[in-house]
DNA sequence: GCGTCCAGGTCTACC
DNA sequence: GGTAGACCTGGACGC
């Protein structure tokens, strides 16, 4: 089964550019930068169950460049992973039997995982205006423009292009300017390949070791980082979602790390999933959550 | 309006 | 392996 609004809404990526979510006419849209360079701007629709897709770009597409933006917006929405496994473990507990009726499980992910991962160290110690003032000001600064507001996500090679006084001054990414430029340099350089983290043959421990190795990927950010590479081994705690579990288990007590994960460690390789649905549950009673 | 304090993850140095 | 302190920004607060 698959939610249209419950993949867009399942995490915050929906309220960072180039993603862009509008209420009044219940669309999201996102502009894509194809394989040669190509600007499209795609708006989505969800009508009867079916989801429609409008493109606008400078210059007419090709079947084959409407076939790849086919392609990248169904690699964001996650739409041909199977969930069959999760939503059959997911009727083994009584309190997750609401998952697979909501269609909840998949997480919004970016068209490449080189925006995925600069965008979760945008995350990391700061607030959530904050990361969308740094994400807007990428964007902004050094995406392509499309006009009317619309701006690419950059590449690797436009943010390796940058300094770090430049990003810091103008992106307001603080300490984490160097991180991101020796971040982009690298996957610039072909020295990091982390598009290939999608399908990766390493264990998913292995995994969570490699995103690591990423200056400013600490275990939160690497943890998330894999469910969103498909893997849902980690908890991936933040201040935000340790305060739910106080909230829901504790009596706003704070308890051990330690603690929630024991708690979720039966759950298996799919306790990632299950923990974060729970604490974003009460998301599913809206269709526009925040 | 200005100064101070604090929250938010990760890194590095040190034990 | 565990821990303290530094990193940077913006919001809250007191004056």
């Amino acid at each position: 089964m698959f939610n249209f609004w419950r993949t867009v809404y399942s995490h915050g990526w929906c309220s960072l550019p180039p993603f862009l979510v509008n209420k009044e006419d219940s669309t999201l849209s996102r502009l894509l930068e194809l394989k040669n360079g190509t600007l499209v701007l795609s708006v989505l629709k969800e009508r009867k169950g079916k989801i429609s897709v409008t493109f606008s770009s400078q210059a007419a597409l090709s079947a084959d460049q409407k076939a790849e933006v086919r392609n990248l917006l169904a690699q964001c929405l996650r739409v041909n992973e199977d969930f069959s496994e999760f939503y059959r473990e997911a009727v083994r507990h009584p309190g997750s039997r609401w998952i697979p009726k909501a269609g909840a499980g998949r997480l919004l992910r970016s068209p490449t995982v080189f925006e995925d991962v600069v965008k979760m160290i945008c995350t990391t110690n700061c607030s959530w205006s904050l990361t969308e003032t740094m994400v807007g000001n990428l964007t902004a600064r050094l995406g392509k423009n499309f006009g009317a507001g619309n701006f690419s996500f950059p590449g690797p090679e436009s943010m390796a292009g940058t300094t770090e006084a430049f990003l810091r001054k103008n992106v307001r990414t603080g300490y984490r300017s160097p991180y991101l430029l020796e971040f982009a340099t690298a996957v610039a350089d072909g020295k990091l390949d982390v598009e290939g983290w999608r399908s990766s043959p390493l264990s998913t421990d292995e995994l969570f070791e490699q995103v690591k190795t990423v200056k400013g990927m600490g275990d939160y950010a690497a943890g998330n980082l894999l469910k969103l590479l498909g893997r849902y081994d980690y908890l991936g705690l933040d201040s935000w979602v340790r305060g739910k579990y106080y909230e829901f288990h504790s009596h706003g007590r704070k308890v051990k790390d330690s603690t929630i994960e024991k708690r979720y460690a039966s759950l298996g390789k799919w306790r990632g999933l299950f923990f974060w649905l729970e604490m974003t549950r009460y998301w599913y009673d809206h269709k526009f959550p925040f």
